[in-house]
DNA sequence: GAGTGGTCTAGACCACCGT
DNA sequence: CGGTGGTCTAGACCACTCA
Protein backbone atom coordinates (compact mmCIF):
# COMPACT_ATOMS: atom_id res chain seq x y z
CA UNK A 1 0.00 0.00 0.00
CA UNK A 2 0.80 3.76 -0.39
CA UNK A 3 3.93 2.59 -2.97
CA UNK A 4 2.73 4.23 -5.88
CA UNK A 5 5.07 7.22 -6.87
CA UNK A 6 8.06 5.12 -7.14
CA UNK A 7 10.65 6.78 -9.92
CA UNK A 8 13.80 8.97 -9.36
CA UNK A 9 14.20 8.76 -5.11
CA UNK A 10 17.78 8.85 -4.72
CA UNK A 11 21.03 7.13 -5.76
CA UNK A 12 20.89 4.03 -8.37
CA UNK A 13 18.15 1.52 -8.74
CA UNK A 14 18.59 -1.03 -6.49
CA UNK A 15 17.62 -5.03 -8.14
CA UNK A 16 15.79 -4.81 -4.75
CA UNK A 17 12.85 -2.48 -6.14
CA UNK A 18 11.03 -4.82 -8.52
CA UNK A 19 10.31 -7.31 -5.78
CA UNK A 20 7.81 -7.14 -3.14
CA UNK A 21 7.81 -7.89 0.22
CA UNK A 22 4.68 -8.50 2.76
CA UNK A 23 5.04 -8.07 6.32
CA UNK A 24 2.34 -9.21 8.92
CA UNK A 25 2.06 -7.15 11.70
CA UNK A 26 -0.34 -9.38 13.70
CA UNK A 27 2.20 -12.40 12.99
CA UNK A 28 3.88 -13.49 16.37
CA UNK A 29 6.96 -13.37 13.63
CA UNK A 30 9.10 -10.38 14.45
CA UNK A 31 9.13 -8.07 11.87
CA UNK A 32 12.62 -7.89 11.01
CA UNK A 33 12.49 -12.06 10.95
CA UNK A 34 9.51 -11.77 8.38
CA UNK A 35 11.91 -9.42 6.05
CA UNK A 36 15.11 -11.25 6.80
CA UNK A 37 13.60 -14.54 5.66
CA UNK A 38 11.84 -13.06 2.74
CA UNK A 39 15.02 -11.69 2.02
CA UNK A 40 16.75 -14.61 2.13
CA UNK A 41 14.12 -16.45 -0.36
CA UNK A 42 14.41 -13.77 -3.08
CA UNK A 43 18.56 -14.72 -3.32
CA UNK A 44 18.25 -18.02 -2.91
CA UNK A 45 15.77 -18.08 -5.98
CA UNK A 46 17.95 -15.90 -7.74
CA UNK A 47 16.03 -12.65 -7.66
CA UNK A 48 18.71 -11.09 -6.13
CA UNK A 49 21.73 -11.97 -7.82
CA UNK A 50 25.33 -11.83 -6.56
CA UNK A 51 26.88 -8.81 -6.35
CA UNK A 52 23.70 -6.94 -6.46
CA UNK A 53 23.18 -3.76 -4.31
CA UNK A 54 20.06 -3.48 -1.80
CA UNK A 55 19.84 0.03 -1.77
CA UNK A 56 20.37 2.32 1.09
CA UNK A 57 18.74 1.49 4.22
CA UNK A 58 16.84 4.21 4.88
CA UNK A 59 14.99 4.25 1.30
CA UNK A 60 14.37 0.08 1.93
CA UNK A 61 12.89 1.34 5.97
CA UNK A 62 10.47 3.81 3.97
CA UNK A 63 9.74 1.40 1.40
CA UNK A 64 8.93 -0.86 4.25
CA UNK A 65 7.05 0.29 6.30
CA UNK A 66 9.95 0.18 9.20
CA UNK A 67 12.19 1.87 11.44
CA UNK A 68 15.63 1.99 10.06
CA UNK A 69 16.92 -0.24 13.20
CA UNK A 70 14.27 -2.95 12.16
CA UNK A 71 15.68 -3.05 8.59
CA UNK A 72 19.39 -2.96 9.66
CA UNK A 73 18.83 -6.25 12.05
CA UNK A 74 17.22 -8.20 9.10
CA UNK A 75 19.97 -7.34 7.29
CA UNK A 76 22.72 -8.20 9.98
CA UNK A 77 21.43 -11.66 10.46
CA UNK A 78 21.80 -11.71 6.94
CA UNK A 79 25.52 -10.73 7.04
CA UNK A 80 25.99 -13.27 9.69
CA UNK A 81 24.73 -16.16 7.81
CA UNK A 82 27.59 -14.49 5.12
CA UNK A 83 25.02 -14.11 2.25
CA UNK A 84 25.34 -10.50 2.24
CA UNK A 85 28.36 -8.41 2.76
CA UNK A 86 28.27 -4.68 4.15
CA UNK A 87 30.68 -1.60 2.72
CA UNK A 88 30.63 1.51 4.39
CA UNK A 89 30.00 4.32 2.01
CA UNK A 90 29.41 1.62 -0.61
CA UNK A 91 26.43 -0.48 0.03
CA UNK A 92 25.24 -4.20 1.01
CA UNK A 93 25.75 -6.41 -1.60
CA UNK A 94 25.14 -9.92 -2.21
CA UNK A 95 27.99 -12.50 -1.62
CA UNK A 96 29.05 -13.93 -5.07
CA UNK A 97 29.83 -17.42 -3.90
CA UNK A 98 27.35 -19.46 -3.15
CA UNK A 99 27.27 -19.94 0.55
CA UNK A 100 26.08 -23.53 2.43
CA UNK A 101 25.71 -23.19 5.98
CA UNK A 102 28.63 -22.91 8.65
CA UNK A 103 29.29 -25.73 10.22
CA UNK A 104 26.36 -26.44 13.02
CA UNK A 105 26.36 -29.10 15.97
CA UNK A 106 24.69 -31.77 13.56
CA UNK A 107 23.60 -35.19 14.31
CA UNK A 108 24.94 -37.71 12.41
CA UNK A 109 21.34 -38.88 11.47
CA UNK A 110 20.51 -35.69 10.55
CA UNK A 111 22.91 -35.01 8.07
CA UNK A 112 22.39 -38.53 6.33
CA UNK A 113 18.69 -38.36 6.38
CA UNK A 114 18.87 -34.93 4.89
CA UNK A 115 21.22 -35.95 2.41
CA UNK A 116 18.79 -38.71 1.43
CA UNK A 117 20.61 -41.47 3.04
CA UNK A 118 18.05 -43.43 4.67
CA UNK A 119 19.90 -43.92 7.83
CA UNK A 120 18.87 -47.34 10.12
CA UNK A 121 20.90 -47.38 13.98
CA UNK A 122 21.10 -50.96 15.32
CA UNK A 123 21.86 -50.26 19.10
CA UNK A 124 24.64 -52.77 20.42
CA UNK A 125 24.57 -51.64 24.00
CA UNK A 126 22.44 -49.27 25.83
CA UNK A 127 23.16 -49.41 29.81
CA UNK A 128 24.24 -47.94 33.10
CA UNK A 129 27.97 -48.11 34.45
CA UNK A 130 29.85 -46.46 36.66
CA UNK A 131 31.82 -43.95 34.54
CA UNK A 132 35.35 -44.58 33.35
CA UNK A 133 38.39 -42.25 34.29
CA UNK A 134 37.97 -40.41 31.23
CA UNK A 135 35.05 -40.05 31.04
CA UNK A 136 33.93 -38.94 34.22
CA UNK A 137 36.71 -36.24 33.41
CA UNK A 138 35.28 -35.35 30.18
CA UNK A 139 31.35 -35.34 31.81
CA UNK A 140 32.66 -33.56 34.94
CA UNK A 141 31.46 -36.31 37.25
CA UNK A 142 32.97 -38.04 40.08
CA UNK A 143 34.76 -41.06 39.65
CA UNK A 144 32.26 -44.02 38.93
CA UNK A 145 29.48 -41.90 39.07
CA UNK A 146 26.56 -43.54 37.02
CA UNK A 147 26.44 -43.13 32.95
CA UNK A 148 24.28 -44.65 30.37
CA UNK A 149 26.89 -46.33 27.95
CA UNK A 150 25.43 -46.34 24.30
CA UNK A 151 27.19 -48.35 21.46
CA UNK A 152 25.53 -48.29 18.20
CA UNK A 153 25.94 -49.09 14.51
CA UNK A 154 24.70 -46.99 11.92
CA UNK A 155 23.94 -47.87 8.22
CA UNK A 156 23.03 -46.31 4.84
CA UNK A 157 21.74 -48.64 2.04
CA UNK A 158 22.21 -51.76 4.31
CA UNK A 159 26.13 -50.39 4.73
CA UNK A 160 27.81 -49.75 7.85
CA UNK A 161 29.11 -46.28 7.96
CA UNK A 162 29.74 -45.65 11.49
CA UNK A 163 30.52 -47.60 14.75
CA UNK A 164 29.64 -44.85 17.64
CA UNK A 165 29.85 -44.72 21.47
CA UNK A 166 27.75 -42.51 23.33
CA UNK A 167 28.04 -41.23 27.17
CA UNK A 168 25.91 -39.98 29.01
CA UNK A 169 25.09 -38.43 32.38
CA UNK A 170 22.72 -41.53 33.81
CA UNK A 171 20.69 -38.53 35.61
CA UNK A 172 20.01 -36.92 32.39
CA UNK A 173 17.70 -39.48 30.34
CA UNK A 174 17.44 -43.22 30.12
CA UNK A 175 17.41 -43.44 26.32
CA UNK A 176 14.39 -45.78 24.68
CA UNK A 177 16.53 -48.47 22.57
CA UNK A 178 13.84 -48.58 20.28
CA UNK A 179 13.50 -45.41 20.38
CA UNK A 180 17.25 -45.04 19.33
CA UNK A 181 16.74 -47.00 16.71
CA UNK A 182 14.13 -44.82 14.69
CA UNK A 183 15.96 -41.44 15.26
CA UNK A 184 19.09 -39.82 16.48
CA UNK A 185 20.29 -39.60 19.96
CA UNK A 186 20.26 -35.55 19.24
CA UNK A 187 16.51 -35.60 18.86
CA UNK A 188 15.71 -37.73 22.04
CA UNK A 189 17.90 -35.18 23.79
CA UNK A 190 16.17 -32.38 22.52
CA UNK A 191 12.40 -33.82 23.17
CA UNK A 192 13.93 -34.73 26.73
CA UNK A 193 13.68 -30.67 27.37
CA UNK A 194 17.40 -30.93 26.91
CA UNK A 195 18.70 -27.53 24.93
CA UNK A 196 22.05 -28.42 23.29
CA UNK A 197 24.74 -25.20 23.68
CA UNK A 198 27.72 -25.87 22.02
CA UNK A 199 30.40 -28.64 21.86
CA UNK A 200 34.32 -29.02 22.10
CA UNK A 201 35.34 -31.92 19.13
CA UNK A 202 38.29 -33.48 17.40
CA UNK A 203 38.28 -35.06 14.24
CA UNK A 204 41.21 -37.57 13.53
CA UNK A 205 42.17 -40.56 11.93
CA UNK A 206 43.73 -43.65 11.92
CA UNK A 207 44.05 -47.43 11.13
CA UNK A 208 41.22 -49.67 12.50
CA UNK A 209 42.12 -52.37 14.47
CA UNK A 210 40.40 -55.98 14.29
CA UNK A 211 37.39 -55.38 16.07
CA UNK A 212 36.20 -52.00 13.83
CA UNK A 213 37.18 -53.53 11.34
CA UNK A 214 34.75 -56.67 11.63
CA UNK A 215 32.15 -54.02 12.78
CA UNK A 216 32.46 -51.52 9.49
CA UNK A 217 33.46 -54.27 6.84
CA UNK A 218 36.80 -52.59 6.46
CA UNK A 219 39.84 -54.75 6.49
CA UNK A 220 42.05 -54.23 9.50
CA UNK A 221 44.44 -51.03 8.86
CA UNK A 222 41.81 -49.31 6.89
CA UNK A 223 41.81 -45.79 7.24
CA UNK A 224 39.18 -44.56 9.49
CA UNK A 225 38.04 -41.04 10.42
CA UNK A 226 37.72 -40.34 14.66
CA UNK A 227 35.50 -37.88 16.47
CA UNK A 228 35.65 -37.39 19.93
CA UNK A 229 32.96 -34.50 21.35
CA UNK A 230 31.70 -33.64 24.58
CA UNK A 231 28.91 -31.51 24.45
CA UNK A 232 26.79 -29.28 26.42
CA UNK A 233 23.75 -27.45 27.23
CA UNK A 234 22.89 -24.09 27.84
CA UNK A 235 23.63 -24.03 31.38
CA UNK A 236 27.19 -25.45 30.74
CA UNK A 237 26.00 -28.89 31.76
CA UNK A 238 28.16 -31.59 29.87
CA UNK A 239 25.56 -34.02 29.03
CA UNK A 240 27.30 -36.27 26.68
CA UNK A 241 30.71 -37.59 25.63
CA UNK A 242 31.37 -39.25 22.24
CA UNK A 243 33.78 -40.99 20.39
CA UNK A 244 32.32 -41.91 16.69
CA UNK A 245 34.38 -44.02 14.26
CA UNK A 246 33.41 -43.96 10.59
CA UNK A 247 34.55 -45.79 7.33
CA UNK A 248 36.40 -42.78 5.94
CA UNK A 249 35.75 -44.99 2.36
CA UNK A 250 32.08 -43.78 2.81
CA UNK A 251 32.22 -40.02 5.11
CA UNK A 252 33.58 -37.43 5.29
CA UNK A 253 33.26 -34.32 7.17
CA UNK A 254 31.71 -31.17 5.00
CA UNK A 255 31.53 -28.22 5.63
CA UNK A 256 31.51 -24.14 5.57
CA UNK A 257 33.13 -21.94 7.57
CA UNK A 258 33.01 -18.07 7.77
CA UNK A 259 35.62 -15.66 8.31
CA UNK A 260 34.63 -13.84 12.36
CA UNK A 261 36.48 -10.77 12.27
CA UNK B 1 18.28 12.12 34.39
CA UNK B 2 16.52 12.57 37.57
CA UNK B 3 18.55 8.85 39.08
CA UNK B 4 18.88 10.02 42.30
CA UNK B 5 17.30 7.73 44.91
CA UNK B 6 19.50 5.03 43.56
CA UNK B 7 19.00 2.57 47.03
CA UNK B 8 17.36 -0.75 47.00
CA UNK B 9 17.07 -0.58 43.07
CA UNK B 10 14.41 -3.92 42.00
CA UNK B 11 15.40 -7.46 42.10
CA UNK B 12 18.41 -9.00 43.49
CA UNK B 13 22.11 -8.02 43.45
CA UNK B 14 24.10 -8.92 40.42
CA UNK B 15 27.93 -10.15 40.92
CA UNK B 16 28.03 -7.29 38.68
CA UNK B 17 27.56 -4.51 40.94
CA UNK B 18 30.95 -4.87 42.42
CA UNK B 19 32.79 -4.60 39.09
CA UNK B 20 34.13 -1.04 37.45
CA UNK B 21 33.82 -0.25 34.13
CA UNK B 22 35.32 2.94 32.00
CA UNK B 23 34.16 3.81 28.72
CA UNK B 24 35.78 6.69 27.32
CA UNK B 25 33.25 8.58 24.99
CA UNK B 26 36.26 10.50 23.66
CA UNK B 27 37.78 6.86 22.19
CA UNK B 28 36.97 5.49 18.56
CA UNK B 29 36.25 2.40 19.77
CA UNK B 30 32.43 2.13 19.85
CA UNK B 31 30.91 1.92 23.24
CA UNK B 32 29.06 -1.28 23.20
CA UNK B 33 32.44 -2.72 21.86
CA UNK B 34 34.65 -1.13 24.84
CA UNK B 35 31.88 -2.27 27.29
CA UNK B 36 31.50 -5.91 25.50
CA UNK B 37 35.61 -5.88 25.95
CA UNK B 38 35.53 -5.02 29.73
CA UNK B 39 32.86 -8.04 30.78
CA UNK B 40 34.34 -10.30 28.54
CA UNK B 41 37.48 -9.59 30.21
CA UNK B 42 35.60 -9.98 33.55
CA UNK B 43 34.17 -13.10 33.01
CA UNK B 44 37.58 -15.07 31.56
CA UNK B 45 39.19 -14.01 34.96
CA UNK B 46 36.86 -15.11 36.76
CA UNK B 47 35.61 -11.89 38.51
CA UNK B 48 32.26 -13.07 36.82
CA UNK B 49 31.41 -16.45 37.66
CA UNK B 50 29.72 -18.95 35.62
CA UNK B 51 25.93 -18.88 36.59
CA UNK B 52 26.13 -15.49 38.08
CA UNK B 53 23.55 -12.59 36.38
CA UNK B 54 24.29 -9.83 35.10
CA UNK B 55 20.84 -7.75 36.02
CA UNK B 56 18.62 -6.06 34.28
CA UNK B 57 19.46 -4.06 31.49
CA UNK B 58 17.70 -1.32 32.34
CA UNK B 59 19.80 -0.92 35.38
CA UNK B 60 22.82 -1.84 33.54
CA UNK B 61 22.21 1.31 31.12
CA UNK B 62 21.83 3.62 33.88
CA UNK B 63 24.69 2.78 35.60
CA UNK B 64 26.71 2.93 32.70
CA UNK B 65 25.13 6.17 31.13
CA UNK B 66 24.24 4.28 28.25
CA UNK B 67 20.63 3.57 26.43
CA UNK B 68 19.54 0.09 26.88
CA UNK B 69 20.44 -0.71 22.82
CA UNK B 70 23.72 -0.13 23.18
CA UNK B 71 23.90 -2.22 26.37
CA UNK B 72 22.25 -4.97 24.52
CA UNK B 73 24.38 -4.81 21.86
CA UNK B 74 27.28 -5.40 23.92
CA UNK B 75 25.35 -8.53 25.81
CA UNK B 76 24.54 -9.77 22.35
CA UNK B 77 27.88 -9.90 21.15
CA UNK B 78 28.95 -11.84 23.77
CA UNK B 79 26.24 -14.10 23.53
CA UNK B 80 27.23 -14.80 20.20
CA UNK B 81 30.31 -15.80 21.31
CA UNK B 82 28.80 -18.49 23.33
CA UNK B 83 30.20 -16.69 26.69
CA UNK B 84 26.50 -15.68 28.14
CA UNK B 85 22.85 -17.00 27.68
CA UNK B 86 19.46 -14.97 27.84
CA UNK B 87 16.43 -16.22 29.09
CA UNK B 88 13.37 -14.41 28.83
CA UNK B 89 11.67 -13.75 32.24
CA UNK B 90 14.91 -14.53 34.15
CA UNK B 91 17.86 -12.88 32.96
CA UNK B 92 21.72 -13.42 31.69
CA UNK B 93 23.46 -15.36 32.47
CA UNK B 94 27.34 -16.64 32.32
CA UNK B 95 27.73 -19.96 30.71
CA UNK B 96 28.91 -22.57 32.81
CA UNK B 97 31.45 -24.01 30.30
CA UNK B 98 35.03 -23.13 29.08
CA UNK B 99 34.01 -22.18 25.55
CA UNK B 100 36.96 -21.62 23.18
CA UNK B 101 36.54 -20.09 19.91
CA UNK B 102 34.31 -21.42 17.50
CA UNK B 103 36.11 -23.01 14.42
CA UNK B 104 37.42 -20.39 12.36
CA UNK B 105 38.87 -20.26 8.61
CA UNK B 106 42.15 -20.67 10.32
CA UNK B 107 45.36 -21.11 9.02
CA UNK B 108 47.39 -24.36 9.91
CA UNK B 109 50.42 -22.18 10.34
CA UNK B 110 48.58 -20.01 12.98
CA UNK B 111 47.41 -22.86 14.62
CA UNK B 112 50.79 -24.25 15.27
CA UNK B 113 52.21 -21.30 15.97
CA UNK B 114 49.55 -20.27 18.54
CA UNK B 115 50.17 -23.87 20.01
CA UNK B 116 53.96 -22.85 20.47
CA UNK B 117 54.83 -25.57 18.01
CA UNK B 118 57.61 -23.26 16.21
CA UNK B 119 56.50 -24.08 12.49
CA UNK B 120 58.55 -24.15 9.49
CA UNK B 121 57.86 -24.60 6.17
CA UNK B 122 59.51 -26.18 2.93
CA UNK B 123 58.80 -25.01 -0.19
CA UNK B 124 58.75 -27.83 -2.94
CA UNK B 125 57.24 -26.20 -5.36
CA UNK B 126 55.58 -22.58 -6.11
CA UNK B 127 55.38 -22.19 -10.09
CA UNK B 128 52.29 -21.06 -12.59
CA UNK B 129 50.84 -23.68 -15.10
CA UNK B 130 47.68 -23.83 -17.13
CA UNK B 131 44.79 -24.94 -14.05
CA UNK B 132 43.86 -28.93 -14.82
CA UNK B 133 40.00 -29.42 -14.95
CA UNK B 134 39.26 -29.91 -11.27
CA UNK B 135 41.19 -26.67 -10.31
CA UNK B 136 39.71 -24.83 -12.96
CA UNK B 137 36.00 -25.86 -11.85
CA UNK B 138 36.66 -25.43 -8.34
CA UNK B 139 38.16 -22.12 -8.91
CA UNK B 140 35.42 -20.78 -10.89
CA UNK B 141 38.39 -20.36 -14.09
CA UNK B 142 38.35 -21.72 -17.63
CA UNK B 143 39.61 -24.94 -18.46
CA UNK B 144 43.85 -24.30 -18.84
CA UNK B 145 43.17 -20.59 -17.37
CA UNK B 146 46.73 -19.81 -15.30
CA UNK B 147 47.04 -20.70 -11.74
CA UNK B 148 50.16 -20.55 -9.10
CA UNK B 149 50.77 -23.82 -7.80
CA UNK B 150 52.11 -24.33 -4.19
CA UNK B 151 53.73 -27.62 -2.66
CA UNK B 152 54.67 -27.12 0.99
CA UNK B 153 56.24 -29.53 3.73
CA UNK B 154 55.18 -28.16 6.87
CA UNK B 155 57.50 -28.84 10.10
CA UNK B 156 57.03 -28.60 13.76
CA UNK B 157 60.33 -29.59 15.68
CA UNK B 158 61.76 -30.97 12.83
CA UNK B 159 59.40 -33.38 11.89
CA UNK B 160 56.60 -33.24 9.12
CA UNK B 161 53.47 -32.67 9.87
CA UNK B 162 51.59 -32.20 6.33
CA UNK B 163 52.05 -31.57 2.58
CA UNK B 164 50.06 -28.91 1.26
CA UNK B 165 49.09 -28.59 -2.25
CA UNK B 166 47.62 -25.15 -3.26
CA UNK B 167 46.20 -23.16 -5.98
CA UNK B 168 45.58 -19.94 -6.38
CA UNK B 169 44.52 -18.17 -9.71
CA UNK B 170 47.83 -16.57 -11.02
CA UNK B 171 46.49 -13.40 -11.93
CA UNK B 172 45.94 -13.02 -7.98
CA UNK B 173 48.93 -13.14 -6.23
CA UNK B 174 52.97 -14.25 -7.59
CA UNK B 175 53.73 -15.80 -3.63
CA UNK B 176 57.48 -15.32 -2.68
CA UNK B 177 59.09 -18.40 -1.79
CA UNK B 178 61.37 -16.91 0.38
CA UNK B 179 58.31 -15.31 2.60
CA UNK B 180 55.96 -18.42 2.32
CA UNK B 181 58.79 -20.27 3.81
CA UNK B 182 58.81 -17.60 7.23
CA UNK B 183 55.23 -17.33 7.20
CA UNK B 184 52.13 -18.88 5.87
CA UNK B 185 50.09 -18.48 3.17
CA UNK B 186 46.85 -16.88 4.57
CA UNK B 187 49.02 -14.01 6.57
CA UNK B 188 50.52 -13.70 2.42
CA UNK B 189 47.13 -13.33 0.83
CA UNK B 190 45.63 -10.54 3.53
CA UNK B 191 48.58 -8.54 3.24
CA UNK B 192 48.09 -8.65 -0.47
CA UNK B 193 44.73 -6.58 0.32
CA UNK B 194 42.76 -10.30 0.02
CA UNK B 195 39.88 -10.13 2.22
CA UNK B 196 39.04 -14.12 3.14
CA UNK B 197 35.65 -14.20 3.46
CA UNK B 198 34.56 -18.02 3.46
CA UNK B 199 35.30 -21.23 2.55
CA UNK B 200 33.97 -24.69 1.76
CA UNK B 201 36.24 -27.83 3.66
CA UNK B 202 35.74 -31.44 3.61
CA UNK B 203 37.89 -33.56 5.78
CA UNK B 204 38.37 -37.22 5.73
CA UNK B 205 40.65 -39.36 5.93
CA UNK B 206 42.91 -42.44 3.40
CA UNK B 207 45.58 -44.79 3.27
CA UNK B 208 49.18 -43.36 2.50
CA UNK B 209 50.47 -44.08 -0.77
CA UNK B 210 54.45 -44.36 -1.61
CA UNK B 211 55.01 -41.23 -1.75
CA UNK B 212 53.32 -39.11 0.79
CA UNK B 213 55.23 -41.62 3.40
CA UNK B 214 58.50 -40.73 2.28
CA UNK B 215 57.39 -37.41 2.35
CA UNK B 216 55.90 -37.69 5.34
CA UNK B 217 58.28 -40.01 7.14
CA UNK B 218 55.17 -42.46 7.61
CA UNK B 219 54.70 -46.09 6.17
CA UNK B 220 52.93 -47.11 3.00
CA UNK B 221 49.72 -47.77 4.64
CA UNK B 222 49.09 -45.41 7.76
CA UNK B 223 45.94 -43.55 8.51
CA UNK B 224 46.29 -39.72 6.96
CA UNK B 225 43.91 -36.96 7.05
CA UNK B 226 43.06 -35.03 4.53
CA UNK B 227 41.53 -31.79 3.86
CA UNK B 228 40.32 -30.44 0.66
CA UNK B 229 39.15 -26.52 0.80
CA UNK B 230 37.73 -23.85 -1.71
CA UNK B 231 38.30 -20.24 0.18
CA UNK B 232 36.28 -17.44 -1.48
CA UNK B 233 37.02 -13.78 -1.03
CA UNK B 234 34.35 -11.21 0.26
CA UNK B 235 33.36 -10.48 -3.33
CA UNK B 236 32.99 -14.08 -3.74
CA UNK B 237 35.92 -14.88 -5.72
CA UNK B 238 37.53 -18.17 -5.33
CA UNK B 239 40.30 -17.31 -4.40
CA UNK B 240 42.24 -20.73 -3.39
CA UNK B 241 41.67 -24.16 -3.73
CA UNK B 242 44.00 -27.02 -1.49
CA UNK B 243 44.21 -30.07 -0.85
CA UNK B 244 46.31 -31.13 2.66
CA UNK B 245 47.24 -34.09 3.77
CA UNK B 246 48.22 -34.39 7.67
CA UNK B 247 49.87 -37.09 9.42
CA UNK B 248 46.94 -38.71 11.60
CA UNK B 249 49.39 -39.47 14.09
CA UNK B 250 50.79 -35.97 14.60
CA UNK B 251 47.68 -33.82 13.94
CA UNK B 252 44.32 -33.36 14.39
CA UNK B 253 41.11 -30.78 14.03
CA UNK B 254 40.37 -29.62 16.92
CA UNK B 255 37.52 -26.69 18.04
CA UNK B 256 34.69 -25.53 19.53
CA UNK B 257 30.87 -25.56 17.91
CA UNK B 258 27.80 -23.56 18.85
CA UNK B 259 24.19 -24.43 18.26
CA UNK B 260 22.73 -21.95 15.75
CA UNK B 261 19.32 -22.10 16.42
C1' DG C 1 1.71 -9.64 39.12
C1' DA C 2 6.38 -8.24 39.10
C1' DG C 3 10.45 -8.60 36.54
C1' DT C 4 12.88 -10.01 32.67
C1' DG C 5 14.45 -10.03 27.82
C1' DG C 6 12.40 -9.36 22.79
C1' DT C 7 10.92 -6.16 19.61
C1' DC C 8 10.15 -1.68 17.60
C1' DT C 9 10.18 3.41 16.67
C1' DA C 10 11.93 8.04 14.97
C1' DG C 11 14.99 10.51 15.14
C1' DA C 12 20.50 12.02 15.50
C1' DC C 13 25.54 12.48 14.43
C1' DC C 14 29.78 10.35 12.75
C1' DA C 15 33.26 7.74 9.70
C1' DC C 16 34.21 6.10 5.51
C1' DC C 17 33.97 5.67 0.29
C1' DG C 18 33.76 7.23 -4.09
C1' DT C 19 33.75 11.11 -7.44
C1' DC D 1 31.27 16.44 -1.86
C1' DG D 2 27.09 13.40 -1.44
C1' DG D 3 25.84 8.90 -0.13
C1' DT D 4 26.56 4.97 2.54
C1' DG D 5 26.72 2.12 6.68
C1' DG D 6 28.14 2.52 11.94
C1' DT D 7 26.77 4.08 16.19
C1' DC D 8 23.76 5.96 19.67
C1' DT D 9 19.61 7.77 22.16
C1' DA D 10 15.13 7.69 24.93
C1' DG D 11 11.50 6.20 24.99
C1' DA D 12 7.42 2.29 24.07
C1' DC D 13 4.76 -2.13 24.26
C1' DC D 14 4.78 -7.19 24.28
C1' DA D 15 5.88 -12.21 25.67
C1' DC D 16 7.71 -15.01 28.69
C1' DT D 17 9.05 -16.86 33.48
C1' DC D 18 8.42 -17.51 38.09
C1' DA D 19 6.62 -16.93 42.53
Amino acid sequence: MATTGDRSRSGTASALDSLDFSLDRSSPVPLYYQFAQQLEAAIERGALAPGDLLGNEIDLSVRLGLSRPTVRQAIQSLVDKGLLVRRRGVGTQVVHSRVRRPLELSSLYDDLETAGQSPTTRVLRNERVPAPADVASALGLAEGGEVTVLERLRFTHGQPVAFMCNYLPAALLQPDTARLESTGLYRLMRSAGITLHSARQTIGARAADAEEAALLDEKEGAALLTMQRTTYDDTGRAVEYARHVYRASRYSFDFQLLVRP
